[in-house]
DNA sequence: TGTACATCAGTGAACGCGCGTTCACTGATGTAC
DNA sequence: TGTACATCAGTGAACGCGCGTTCACTGATGTAC
């Protein structure tokens, strides 16, 4: 295949973006470049004609991840505009905790992050985005990042759980204490 | 050197175990073999002599590290002996935060199990270590579980936020709504 | 208790493999006239 | 509008490197007598 078209470029480019932003919260920073490419439909040469190095993406991608729950783009699992207490109950289902890759970016990435994955424009992203999620979610008498932290960790608990009782247990839980607190 | 006595053997593997628990959970369970073992104060090549596979050390490992919780080896974030205020207090420290090392291996490891690292006895291990934990956090009206996401989802982004105004906040929003309850 | 020898924990070099990154090449696209 | 050519997105092979794992070797330990 010879040069291609900038519209088709730019497309493609995008198309490299999403599938990072999907794979990277599935499976981690850990995911290799071929693999990435692959799953994009371009071979992995091409990778270095559009991004500079591989945390350039993870940086790209970490951005559109919070920029897909903005914008909706994502499934269904963070539906910022619902009432509060359908956004809880779509955070923690079954479906949300079972898609990982279109999920929550801040449940997705935050032990990536934490690790030092990604370079200063990762991280920035990800406190702002965790703390417009906060925000989003405070009450009168709640700022918001305790229930934040409720309901980030039991989907992080019932995702490692997952497959024991427990995983359903623990979403439940977070459940009725975040609507007993109304 | 030559052969080393058996003593000597077991004391070797019993530092290799408790140098993994602690770099797994620092690092995740991409930290190499080679590394693991520098750390440990041998050569790479003995690994195998002593277990069957990466995959084995992070299984023993995983066990080590929710042992040490329970007997108090670590260092002492996790004083399951303290007072329930005491508990809250310890685990959403500053200290706790910034040393993932020694912290609590539910936090550490749950996105680790989640993403399929190691084997079955590891995921029955963090299980198995979850569930105790969320008991030992039971009060009268609540089985354990929400505090225990409350308690971990907040440990887990103030390190992913450290460096920014939002990670102590985080950590206090979590005391404050864990002692309210009271 | 002393001696002879088999065992095996640890060493260090090597294995094949996949990683992130680079590069010569291709040929359709974009542009200058 | 048509032609000539420079551009550059994508290809596929290659780079050095570090990974998990294997192996021939060493020599002190453990054991049989």
């Amino acid at each position: 295949m010879g040069r291609v078209s900038q519209a088709q470029a730019r497309e493609n480019r995008q198309r490299v973006v999403e599938t990072a932003a999907r794979l990277f919260r599935e499976q981690g920073a850990q995911v290799s470049v071929a693999d990435l490419m692959k799953a994009s439909g371009l071979t992995h040469g091409a990778f270095y004609k559009q991004f500079a190095s591989k945390e350039a993406l993870f940086d790209e991608a970490t951005a559109q991840a919070f920029d897909a729950v903005v914008h909706g783009t994502d499934r269904h699992h963070v539906p910022l505009d619902a009432s509060p207490h359908e956004l809880i109950d779509a955070y923690l289902s079954a479906e949300h905790r079972d898609d990982t890759a279109e999920g929550c970016p801040v449940a997705a990435l935050a032990v990536d992050i934490a690790r030092g994955q990604g370079g200063p424009a990762a991280r920035d992203r990800f406190s702002k985005g965790a703390a417009e999620f906060a925000q989003h979610l405070a009450t009168g008498e709640n700022d918001g990042l305790s229930r934040l932290s409720l309901m980030v960790g039991a989907l992080i608990l019932s995702r490692a759980t997952q497959g024991t009782p427990i995983s359903e247990e623990i979403l439940a839980a977070a459940r009725a204490a975040l609507t007993a607190a109304d």
